[in-house]
DNA sequence: TTATTGCGCAAGTAAATGCTTGCGTATATA
DNA sequence: TATATACGCAAGCATTTACTTGCGCAATAA
């Protein structure tokens, strides 16, 4: 687990997606983000780490507290490398809005 | 190499990435494409085989040669997902375009 | 001052990844 | 028909990944 470390790989695990999504809304240190989680803490703070390393988190000492603060900026990378291709599958195939009702819907269905 | 995987995973691998590159540009039969990499045929094949399980290319056979041909629209899901933290960091920050420039200069620099 | 709490640092482990080599099998070509 | 080509399958292997448990330490609360 210490290789180069990219945003692509960063976001590839269900887990840091997840702590990106609650850290969006507000800092969480990393006990409270802990808690939402069924794995231990020290994975939770593991996943911290990486999402720290690759910029998409940022961590604000306070006291004895770790407060991570979303760096969505971070996610340019990866919104530039699907942008290249959003301009693909939205001219071959009809509107982009399309797609995303559909398979909005469909992860509905199957819930 | 045979667990769940999804759109996040499969954009995950450089190579992968790469592939699909080339694949949208134009359908290449597996070994063309392995020609392009400096991996076996097999390591290409099977990164093949993963983006196809995942619905980002789709093979058509011809003959005895299977030609790659591209499906962005599988990339919907990624897109949509980075779109709500979009509208974030465009808002806090400056514009999106700043930080798409800013990046690829960056990336040129250390080129 | 003494607990308690927040959290990082290992060390250890099972599973997943990426790749390779060898082999088998259709489909073309000589 | 004999041979070459395009590929997939499968086994083997070194890393990487995601986790866990145990320990230690600094900041806070009792």
């Amino acid at each position: 687990m210490e290789a180069r470390r990219d945003v692509f790989q960063a976001i590839a695990d269900p887990t840091r997606r997840e702590i990106i999504g609650m850290v969006a809304h507000q800092s969480l240190n990393v006990n409270s983000l802990a808690e939402k989680f069924d794995v231990s803490r020290q994975a939770v703070s593991l996943h911290v780490k990486i999402l720290q390393e690759c910029g998409l988190i940022s961590i604000r000492q306070q006291g004895r507290e770790r407060y991570c603060e979303a760096r969505l900026e971070g996610l340019a990378e990866v919104s530039q490398w699907i942008e290249q291709y959003k301009q693909f599958w939205m001219n071959k195939f009809d509107s982009l809005d399309k797609y995303l009702t559909k398979i909005q819907s469909e992860k509905n269905t199957d819930k």
